[in-house]
DNA sequence: ATGGTTGATGGTCAA
């Protein structure tokens, strides 16, 4: 099973690029971030006729929005509650016995003090929220797979410089441990990382205020996806789709890819 | 230290 995040950055802006994504990875399954469309105005023909008959969404006006495009059959589907929020954050289902969930964990905002910014608050809020709910909710028996807009880049590698980006929220040590602590949660392995050595450099994001992301590479690996230590040696490949950031109006976050075995 | 861009919106806010 061939799983895909992307933080889409508005689906019905983006439909072209969703095609080319689809045409580029084939996947089984596509975890979207920030689609931006209220549940009502989805555009489910246009997904359905991209090869997904099955799919949920959980979306609102403006802002945050996940969805699943699956291949195979959707059960169980669940839009957990964050942070007694319904900020359209966090979407799961079961697909071929694995438990897909779906994640846009909060940005946080510029200031990384959570006395300061409201929104650093939340992301850490949202962070022990999900770590408790996870280590409650795993089950030996129930594969789960996690995927999605982390929001933290957790390895030196993962930004193009550890030491100017410390104090840069996604990279701040309380951000980073608290990932590591939700990753505890259950044991999950970063099936990326599990590809790619950690002395290598590996981004996902590159903000739109760089005229050419290219030039300087000052990108961040923020998009993630894991597995509980059940599915380890199910792993069989995993590819972050860079070129994607090169193309016509792009999101500012590219695809990342696993494939799990069944 | 600061500014730079994009998207949804129709004010600005969020990233």
């Amino acid at each position: 099973m061939r799983i895909v995040t992307w933080n889409i950055n508005s689906l019905r802006l983006r439909l072209p690029l969703l095609r080319q994504v689809v045409a580029l990875l084939n996947p089984d399954v596509l975890c979207l971030q920030e689609t931006k469309v209220p549940d009502a105005l989805f555009p489910r023909d246009a997904c359905e006729a991209l090869g997904f008959p099955h799919i949920a969404h959980h979306g609102m006006k403006g802002y945050n929005g996940v969805a699943l495009l699956s291949k195979l059959p959707l059960e169980d589907v669940r839009t957990p509650e964050r942070c007694r929020r319904t900020d359209c954050r966090h979407l799961a289902a079961r697909v071929a016995g694995i438990d897909v969930h779906c994640l846009y964990i909060p940005a946080g905002g510029d200031i990384p003090d959570p006395e300061l910014n409201d929104k650093f608050a939340h992301k850490l809020d949202f962070l022990a929220d999900l770590t408790g709910w996870l280590t409650a909710d795993a089950d030996p028996s129930r594969p789960m797979v996690l995927a999605g807009d982390f929001n933290i880049a957790p390895l030196e590698t993962d930004v193009w410089s550890h030491r100017q980006l410390l104090s840069v929220v996604s990279h701040t040590p309380v951000e980073v441990e608290a990932l590591a602590g939700m990753q505890a949660a259950a044991g999950f392995v970063d099936a990326v990382r599990h590809f790619v050595p950690p002395t290598e450099r590996l981004y996902t994001w590159w903000s739109y205020r760089s005229p050419d992301f290219a030039a300087n590479d000052r990108g961040r690996r923020l998009d993630h996806i894991w597995v509980t230590p059940e599915l380890k040696p199910n792993l069989q490949g995993a590819l972050v789709a860079r070129e994607c950031r090169g193309w016509t109006q792009p999101s500012d976050h590219v695809p990342v890819m696993v494939d799990v075995a069944l």
